[in-house]
DNA sequence: TTGCTTCTACGACGTTTGTCGTATATATTT
DNA sequence: AAATATATACGACAAACGTCGTAGAAGCAA
């Protein structure tokens, strides 16, 4: 079977993929015009940048007619673990806790998170002993 | 005064940095040195790599006789909250916990850390009541 | 002094990224 | 049917990235 090409999506792709995981399957039309609320860019843009995602394999699609309807190939938490992955080697020479400590450190997060975070850890332990 | 431009470092330029913080001020053989302990590049492309960064801001340097000894500019941690901060709102929806517990989640953490991370959610909590 | 080594400077080049314009086919509207 | 709107495909292009070769100055070695 083929090896999977470990193909990180870039700046533009992400945002693609974003929209993409909260409308699920859309035309480009859709995804053209969610892109917008954001940052201005044009139809044939989007088109281009999706049918390049197709060849990279990043989305597939299905045809509705004479339209292509995309969908996320890469799942959003897989998709944010490689791109977390690569930062924390890049910048953080691996150490998941410094990572953490930092973004913990310079973010506000309520108190819920912070409990969940705490329950999080909690497990963690457990499974350590 | 000029505003400060918001120079996000390449994977290249990272790597670089990454050095420059380890080794302190450093000449452009020393850094080509150590990056090619992790990956082959000549010296020239670590020259003009440098040469870059210092047009960007990223670093500075000094001359001593006739070479060049570079200091990094931006400070580690500058580095990596900037890089985090556009990682976190790029892939995770702004969520510092949601980050937490994916990186958490994914990555081996010693009891140590785990304890180090608790401490600080201890002291957010105090702050927040 | 003549050559070898080690610098910096600078230009070039292939790729990737992000952006569109234009061509062309297919619907939709009038 | 003719005009308008909407799709895809495809080529072009500028800017950024990463890479290196070559030139030329400066220092060291024979």
């Amino acid at each position: 079977m083929m090896a999977e090409k470990k193909n990180k999506p870039t700046e533009a792709e992400l945002d693609i993929l974003t929209i993409l995981w909260e409308q699920g399957p859309s035309s480009v039309r859709i995804v053209n015009v969610k892109l917008n609320k954001m940052r201005s860019v044009g139809y044939t843009t989007t088109l281009k940048q999706l049918q390049i995602m197709h060849e990279k394999g990043l989305v597939s699609r299905v045809n509705d007619g004479r339209t292509h309807i995309y969908t996320a190939e890469r799942g959003k938490e897989e998709t944010q673990k490689q791109l977390l992955d690569r930062l924390l080697e890049a910048a953080f020479g691996g150490s998941a806790s410094k990572l953490v400590m930092q973004v913990l450190g310079n973010h506000k997060s309520s108190r819920r998170e912070l409990e969940e975070i705490k329950k999080l850890i909690q497990k963690l332990e457990e499974d350590h002993s």
